[in-house]
RNA sequence: AACCCCGUGGUGUAAUGGUAGCACAACUGGUUUUGGUCCAGUUAGCCUAGGUUCGAGUCCUGGCGGGGUUGCCA
């Protein structure tokens, strides 16, 4: 993987960020001389049962972030011991989001079936050393007697049995002798601890399953417990960071390793992500796509990262995001609004400026002379003038926005009403003198006159106007399809519903609004798909990825409106 | 209910035991050929009660509050 081994050094911003407890504890470490820098060993260890989301992109910039810093490698393993809920599509998904998002894993992917041999034999060892059993109860019959948080469990009656049976039991459970939960291997560690964790729990169970990776190899596999210590401690990981969920595993985590001669990697718990107006797990996820709530997982309003992707937003808005929010044990949930404001500091210093009506009206310019069409110089990104500018169609009809243009102006409207002058962006002062409505009075277009003096927006006499619009000249105006976007959920925190009711009845229905009589200026149907830009006034859009055909057809996503103050005063004067 | 973890402005987070700071949000004002951006400013915080200490957001104990855990999922 050639394309893998330039160092992540896009970094997480990390230059002037305070010390985390994560990383005071890996400098601990290094100053201890338990590690050197470079030997550091990280990994990020999805399963391959579903789509990377914003919530894994903090696990992903710290896993990979950390071990960048230092010098040190971070891998990329699969953690595949469930055949039945794993597929091959995920994997390379995964990749892809990785890779997207800015990151290169040490070598190649790795996968904890590739260690299942391995461990295997470790298994082995355990049952060799005392330290594990097969059990032989049902599953119901282990739950059972597991006992509660409050009631300590009961030993199983296989517990006790010999060491040469428990070696011929499991052996026969690889060779495929049993059949799905006739029998597992065990742990004997203490049915009686307080942390339900420790009653003795499971090892390995019979799965007759093919695997995506080792076929029909193995009919017995590893529960997570037990693998995922090992797989981290087979590749040398030096810390091994994971959700807070997991820190109730640690115990376990740390009882597999120290028996056997093997390598033993820390393991470190930090809050997950939750953000206001957003579900993060799998499984709500997977739902909104099952029941078509959204087109798909990267539906542009999904929180995962295709779908962030597909909305227009930048891996380094997304990492910068994750570098401010810090890392704790505190489970708090951040407000989006974090980090949409990410996205527009990154967009607005990134995205070249375009003109784009999505509510046409239409503007006749009587003095402008007929036929006419003229080229107006428009720069392409105003937080940087040496981007460059380019050429913008001109002439007697143009489209302005519906919401640009009111009958009665209210106060402190500082755009197009009767006998009002507004300056066209990159264009001519113009001011209305017209307004033409059908016969049930809807206004159908606009007869304006333009003052030829201002060319490019300045008046010679000096005389200043409030407003500046943007437009669209009509005969070059190329149609296109914009869809809005909003949040998926109406209420800050989707899971808090009324009694009988879940997250998807908190689903936002104007979340979509997709507009398909849209005029944009004539460069925008040129871009390629996936081009970031903002419409001025407007926001920013993303053209879409698979829709969108450049010289064909324009398809244009909203990734985020421009903050739009003049919406806050009209609302507190309402 | 038992065990583990965690409590700093509205939100996310800083502060060798020594002046509680930053960002986002909200609100003012200024600049502006995007009602964008940018700039300046305002509001607002150590869960609580004791203890240790010259001095506690930080250390100790209790209380309160929140999260996690009771899959042959990860």
């Amino acid at each position: 993987m050639s394309d893998n081994s330039t160092a992540n050094n896009i970094s997480s911003g990390t230059e002037n960020a305070p010390v985390d407890f994560i990383r005071a504890i890996v400098n601990e470490d290094i100053r201890s001389g338990k590690y050197k820098p470079e030997e550091i060993r990280t990994r990020f260890p999805p399963e391959p049962n579903g789509y990377l989301h914003i919530g894994h992109a903090k696990a992903i910039c710290i896993d990979f972030g950390i071990a960048a810093e230092y010098g040190g490698k971070c891998y990329l393993r699969m953690d595949d011991t469930n055949p039945g809920k794993e597929d091959i599509e995920y994997v390379q998904a995964i990749e892809e989001d990785l890779r997207w998002l800015g990151f290169a894993w040490d070598g190649p992917t790795r996968y904890a079936s590739d260690y299942f041999q391995q461990m295997y034999d470790y298994a082995v060892d355990m049952i060799k050393l005392g330290l594990a059993y097969v059990d032989e109860q049902s599953a119901e019959e282990i739950r059972q007697n597991r006992g509660s948080l409050t009631e300590p469990g009961k030993p199983s009656p296989w517990r006790e049995r010999s060491m040469a049976e428990s070696l011929d039991l499991f052996e026969r459970m690889r060779q495929g002798e049993f059949p799905n939960g006739s029998k597992v291997l065990r742990a004997k560690i203490d049915m009686n601890s307080p942390n339900v964790h420790m009653r003795d729990p499971v090892m390995y169970r019979i799965l007759h399953m093919e695997h995506h990776r080792s076929g029909n190899q193995w009919c017995i596999y590893p529960m997570y417990d037990w693998a995922h210590g090992l797989e981290d401690s087979i590749e040398g990981i030096t810390h091994s960071f994971c959700t807070l969920e997991f820190e109730i595993h640690r115990p376990l985590y740390e009882w597999f390793l120290e028996p056997l001669p093997v390598h033993r990697p820390r393991q470190i718990e930090f809050s997950r992500l939750n953000l206001t107006y957003t579900v993060m797990s799998k499984r709500k996820l997977m739902r909104l796509v099952a029941e078509k709530k959204v087109s798909g997982w990267d539906d542009p309003r999904m929180p995962t990262l295709c779908g962030l992707r597909r909305r227009g937003y930048t891996p380094e808005a997304i990492r910068s995001f994750v570098q401010q929010l810090g890392i704790t044990k505190f489970s708090g949930v951040t407000e989006v609004a974090l980090l949409e404001n990410c996205l527009r500091e990154d967009l607005n210093k990134n995205a070249d400026r375009y003109m784009a009506v999505l509510n046409p009206l239409k503007v006749s310019i009587s003095n402008y002379p007929e036929g006419q069409i003229e080229w107006l110089e428009a720069l392409n990104n105003p937080e940087k003038p040496e981007l460059g500018s380019r050429k913008i169609p001109f002439g007697r009809e143009i489209y302005i926005e519906q919401d640009d243009f009111r009958e009665v102006a209210p106060r402190k409207y500082y755009r197009l009403s009767p006998g009002a002058e507004v300056r066209l962006r990159w264009a001519y002062f113009l001011t209305c003198q017209e307004v033409k409505k059908d016969e049930q009075g809807n206004i159908t277009e606009l007869v304006c006159t333009y003052d030829p003096e201002t060319r490019g927006g300045s008046a010679p006499d000096g005389r200043r106007v409030r407003g500046t619009i943007h437009w669209v000249e009509a005969s070059h105006a190329v149609a296109a399809e914009l869809r809005l976007y909003d949040r998926l959920f109406k209420c800050e925190n989707p899971d808090d519903c009324e009694e009988g009711q879940d997250y998807m009845a908190n689903l936002n229905a104007d979340s979509l609004t997709t507009l398909r009589d849209c005029k944009l200026e004539p460069a925008l149907l040129e871009l390629p798909p996936e081009s970031r830009v903002q419409f001025e006034r407007v926001g920013y859009f993303c053209s879409d990825r698979h829709e969108h055909k450049p010289g064909e057809k324009a398809v244009f996503n909203r990734t985020v409106p421009l903050r739009d103050s003049w919406a806050k005063i009209e609302k507190k004067h309402n």
